[in-house]
RNA sequence: CAGGUGGUGCGAGGCAGCCGCGGCCGCGACUCGUUGCGUCCGAGGAAAGUCCGAGCACGGCAGGACACGGUGGUGGGUAACACCCACCCGCCCGAUGAUUCGUUUCGCGUCUCGAGGGCGAGGGACAGUGCCGCAGAAAGCAAACCGCCGAUGGCGAUCCUCGGAUCGCACAGGUAAGGGUGAAAGGGUGCGGUAAGAGCGCACCGCCCGGCUGGUGACAGACGGGGCACGGCAAACCCCACCGCGUGCAAGAUCAAGCAGCUCUCUCCCGCUUCGGCGGGCUGGCCUGUCCGGUCAGCGUGAGAGCGGGUAGAUCGCUCGGGUUGUUCGAGAGGGCAACCCGUACCGCGUCGGCAACGGCGCGGGUAGAGAAAUGGCUGCCCAUGCCGACCACUCCGGUGGGAAGCGGGACAGAACUCGGCUUACCAGUGCCGCCCGAUAC
RNA sequence: CGGGGUGUAGCGCAGCUUGGUAGCGCGUCUCGUUCGGGACGAGAAGGUCGGAGGUUCAAAUCCUCUCACCCCGA
């Protein structure tokens, strides 16, 4: 029973939006995300994943200072949160979520269109590889 | 107008659109802490390094002394400072052209048709201790290696009027001028003086002492006296004066899952049972010095209640303060909201005091607050600038000036409790003001 | 965010307290030994002491600034 109209009427679809409540905020979350051991590295940028049992992804981020300077790390942390904010705005409704953890190697920072790629190809492959280990179990 | 110089401001270049982020407030929704909409606000001069000084918080603390750490010319500014201003002193560079800026060769150009500029953690070395490597004879107390002298004394030779004279030696002794070593060798230069020399004497300079004058003072000046003794290092220990409790917002305050602890209640190990109990085992205490015996307490599981401390976590600290009126909630204390007013850090302007730093007064403006951590992304146009340059103009045919499209592209850097300084990075670029010099016009 | 430490030869470390000569091990090079290699023996080279400035006659050492790296506290 979703709210009325308004939501539907306004938002037909969910905004691409970025809030606290799509964040990792804890360090036992991170912890988490990180025992599962399921990592995917593309290029500078390496994800880590966990399905949660919401139904949206949650990112968390992890820049090291061997990134750069202050004013650097927080550009590639803008950039990589506005590029799964329109990961998580095209997020399938029947799909379960997934917890990220995206970790930084030194690089030279890129365009928002190119870490989106990036973050994508890994998570599809990190779908399948979840779909491959939860079907063995039953059959 | 051009150049130089000092100060100061802006600075993710500007505008628009779309998609977004953090916060206050308002309105609304529901699963009641998340969402939707709206107004407003949202990085810096260094936010940085964390090198000083404060506020603030907790802990400690009668007072004093010691220890430890810091500061160190004088006066002023300041809440305070190691900061700032003015002055004093010392040193260095500079008409053989400093200082500033530019640069590709560090040459040169520029300010410059020219004259000042820079540096200094700068109390005390007769309070004491220590160090001064190598070299050098000698490194702190005066001494003497090569030297110089040998007046005086000594020895020898010659002469002799037997008193002595001359010459030689360098034994005693005198000396520190010269050489040499060194960062530094016990005032410097000159003249006199002497056997040779020496502040031994004198002149000037330096040094020390004394009072005088000027100055708030550091200190300066002239005067008189003293022949001069007193080397350097205190960013070596140290002495003197002054200052300083320790730890830091991850400080700290409040609430508080879970686990563990403690208390209480019930249940409760094995065997028998008439369900009241009885017996048994183990551990410990007491009756005893020991044994037997007696007595008391506890044992293992689960459930519930309570207690204090307190972890995860949450909230506060945390981002201007206060008042009046109205309204509303409330029994009240008090709270919410709206309007208005006052004040505050800070900023700008004016004015007064001051050489200045700075301070007083008046007017106007005026406050980002996250918490795995907000100010961004894309597109278009414009602007500064770099490259390449179709093409245009001029031409002494060597070139010079302009320039469409295209490509590149806009410094250093991100608040994390808050201020005052320092330092470092960038100071890409520009705006404004003062001053100096020059040219032209009036 | 706060606190602390380390930069010295290619590598790992002494030397800094109390200032004057930069040293040790491994490695490198040369020679010897061996049929050859290793091991062994002899000898040699190699250091702007992270950078800049200051104090001092003299600085790896003392002082100030700065850069890089590492560790600790929740």
């Amino acid at each position: 029973m979703t709210p009325p109209q308004g939501q539907d009427s306004l938002a037909p679809r969910p905004r691409a939006v970025y809030r606290k409540r799509h964040r990792l905020t804890h360090s036992n979350e991170f912890k988490a995300v990180y025992e599962t051991k399921l990592k995917k590295p593309v290029g500078p940028i390496v994800v880590f994943a966990l399905p949660n049992k919401l139904d949206h992804p949650r990112l968390g981020l992890s820049v090291g200072r061997r990134v750069g300077g202050a004013v650097t790390r927080n550009a590639v942390k803008r950039r990589l949160r506005d590029a799964f904010r329109r990961i998580a705005a095209k997020w399938p409704e029947k799909k379960a979520g997934l917890d990220l953890v995206i970790v930084v190697r030194p690089h030279e920072t890129r365009s928002p269109a190119s870490y989106q790629s990036m973050i994508e190809s890994a998570i599809d492959r990190l779908t399948k590889h979840i779909e491959k280990l939860s079907d063995e179990p039953e059959t």
